[in-house]
DNA sequence: GCAAATAGTTTGTTACTTGAACTTATTGGC
DNA sequence: GCCAATAAGTTCAAGTAACAAACTATTTGC
């Protein structure tokens, strides 16, 4: 019964718990654990105790847990250029551990299930729309890729430390519960609990949180090491959510519900929002108003979500249909005006394009660039720069996977034993 | 020579510097000073040990280092109720450490002496216009202040650990350069380094910081301990400002510079700003423009800032002027909606009004109150409450003084020897 | 083949928390 | 008035973890 805070923040790094002599060690071993991981090369022990400042003898002892945990492998000693012992490398071993990322989302169910190095080792999307099945057998559904993910990494013996659940909507972190998801017509529930319910599933470590929050930590790990580890995250679906990383560390406020971006106000005479008010962000920019306003769909019904429109879309697009161009001019200015709030409020210089912006990126950059560039007031000083994601319509379930080998690696000493 | 960052994360709480054993009584002593700090009552060594869970030994031990460091005190033992040693009161002792807050602002000049028990031993401003004098001449303004407040601080055998000078502008965290304070028309400047240049200041650890920041965070203080440990304040002055607290932290973002909220578009359609963009919060909340609407200032001229024309402001609210009135209506609304929009992105729900906008609280909070009912988010599930700020003016000084002294019981390891 | 260089281990030392026994100081029953 | 009960605080041996320095292992270069 792993608590969200539990993964969120270690133990021993809480400024008003005491610390004791094992949150030394446990402390030293995720660090010199997280040197391994994030170095691009094999690093040796020697290495490891030169950057970190431990000595030698420390860095042996705490490499040697680390290898018995099964965490680090040593390779063969290579040939080394220059004089003295050959040093042995250290890397992580993928083996050590696995995780499972899931999605439940309005147009279909996917998990992941990647091992410690990030390598993929197992992947399954199902594409249906939710909206017509109830959140039971919604769960149901997605419990039954969760097991066969879980068959996966036992026949490989990987060890599942956990499994992070997204789902689209407000999920509040300290009880876990799903307050509301739009466009699901989904509230109040506790969709972890249901999981947890499901047959096979009761002992896994379960957490779960926003989409859009994790795939902002997807595309973190996936820009590693050279990427930005401040970004604003724009993922655009039905709806439009943002995930605020700052410093590596995704930033989710006192329930978890920051980035709430949507409902910027970004036009006073724009259309009725269902929130109450007018001219909210997703009445502009979301892939419904973005078709609407083409006239790719009449006004008044709902789209057909999912593959089949993105992929209309990115045709009319690149067939240069004035309607649609004009959409998304209009799309991306207001996507602008709305993120420049954000970026004057958190102080971040880079905005990454992921989701439906991803795709359509090479109409919305230059109109969500100009925005920025005038009204971000320290642009002058640390220029915003705006990028597109990488990892496409992956990056949520990456990044919920992510965030438990993360938890891994900040925190070793747990998984040792 | 104390950096920024060291004031700001004590060395042993960073996750990527290896633990030692130092680092775990240095946390220890921390732990135990705040539960003295925090207490309402004096507590005792057992108290301690019950609350921390760290053994009677260690607590004697680690209350005996800070009492010898003078930063604790011991009560003589008072009658207990019940059986039993009774036991000995521990408390701050004020006199273990002081710190200065120290703030230029637009009109005035002022600096506080404050001990670690929050009482203010010192206080002193000079109403002066800033924008008449060069950036020299202010700060040496300011350093005859500080050496007034030094000399005071030497009288009565206080030891100064720091000050923190606060400055209308923006401030990178990182340098401490102030890159640009546009009420004053000063920018790039290093006012810390010209601060420390000043005679008899060379020594004194210096620390700068936006004026929201600090406001904010001396409203924190002056809240404890039954206040909300994360709201949005406004600091309404000239310009507008934000200080955003979460879970009893400042929330700084990557430069420093988060809280930007003065250029929040509120009006496609309003008065061009000197940003370059239009309808700007501070074009129809800010202090002139408010006096503006109002027909209080002729349109193209520059107010006289400061008490006279506040004052003025509320006597004239207060007579029921209608013009005003309805300028303050605008100006809470707006300010609603620039707000709403924070909130959604940082996920807090507790606005402060400060500054200004406290004097004029009666007026605008229900404005601010109705526009954030219905933008806000989360305000379904948790309601969002607007309340004024306690502090007045001294709100920057206060918050700066305190922000020294956090830092004291933050690490008082670095301070005892 | 031997010195220099670098990697990693061994061993005794030091710093800190712990736990249990011990001392101190008070209340309350007899 | 005495003594058991109770609670606060101290002392001290034990355990754990990092450290420093000496030591072993393995390579290159002359």
């Amino acid at each position: 019964m792993s608590s969200l805070v539990t993964v969120l923040l270690p133990v021993e790094r809480r400024a008003d718990r005491p610390a004791r002599q094992q949150g030394v060690r446990d402390h030293n071993l995720a660090v010199v654990l997280r040197r391994i991981a994030e170095a691009p090369q094999p690093v040796s022990r020697a290495d490891i105790a030169a950057t970190t400042g431990l000595t030698r003898a420390t860095v042996s002892s705490l490499v040697d847990s680390l290898v018995a945990g099964g965490l680090v492998a040593e390779l063969a000693p290579e040939p080394r250029t220059g004089a003295g012992r050959p040093a042995t490398g250290l890397v992580v071993a993928g083996a050590g551990a696995g995780a499972l990322g899931v999605e439940i989302n309005i147009d279909y169910v996917a998990v992941c299930l990647v091992d410690l190095t990030g390598t993929v080792r197992y992947r399954s999307v199902v594409i249906e729309d939710q909206r017509r099945l109830t959140p039971a057998q919604a769960v149901a559904g997605a419990a039954e890729l969760v097991r066969a993910a879980l068959a996966t990494a036992n026949l490989v013996s990987l060890p599942v430390a956990g499994a992070t659940l997204a789902v689209p909507g407000l999920v509040e972190s300290r009880t876990g519960i799903l307050r509301v998801a739009p466009n699901l017509g989904w509230h109040d529930l506790d969709v972890r609990a249901l999981l947890w319910g499901q047959p096979g599933l009761g002992s896994l470590p379960l957490t779960i949180d926003n989409e859009a929050n994790l795939a902002a930590l997807g595309e973190l790990a996936a820009a590693r090491p050279d990427g930005p580890s401040s970004f604003v995250y724009l993922s655009g679906e039905i709806g439009v959510g943002a995930g605020i990383v700052i410093d590596g560390e995704l930033f989710r406020g006192t329930h978890g519900w920051g980035g709430e971006i949507g409902h910027f106000p970004v036009d006073h005479a724009g259309p009725p929002c269902s929130c109450g008010a007018r001219g909210c962000l997703e009445q502009v920019a979301g892939q419904e108003a973005i078709l609407r306003r083409a006239g790719l769909i009449a006004p008044a019904t709902t789209s057909m979500v999912g593959q089949p429109d993105q992929g209309r879309l990115l045709e009319l697009a690149e067939a240069g249909d004035p309607e649609l161009l004009q959409a998304l001019e209009e799309a991306g200015t207001a996507l602008g005006l709305a993120v420049s709030g954000v970026l004057n409020v958190v102080d971040v210089d880079t905005v990454v394009l992921g989701g439906l912006y991803a795709a359509l990126g090479r109409w919305l950059v230059p109109a969500v660039e100009r925005e920025v560039a005038y009204r971000v007031i320290p642009h002058a000083w640390h220029p915003v720069s705006v990028r597109v994601s990488s990892l496409g319509g992956d990056a949520a379930i990456m990044g919920a996977a992510g965030a438990v080998l993360r938890g891994v690696l900040d925190n070793p000493a747990a998984h040792l034993d």
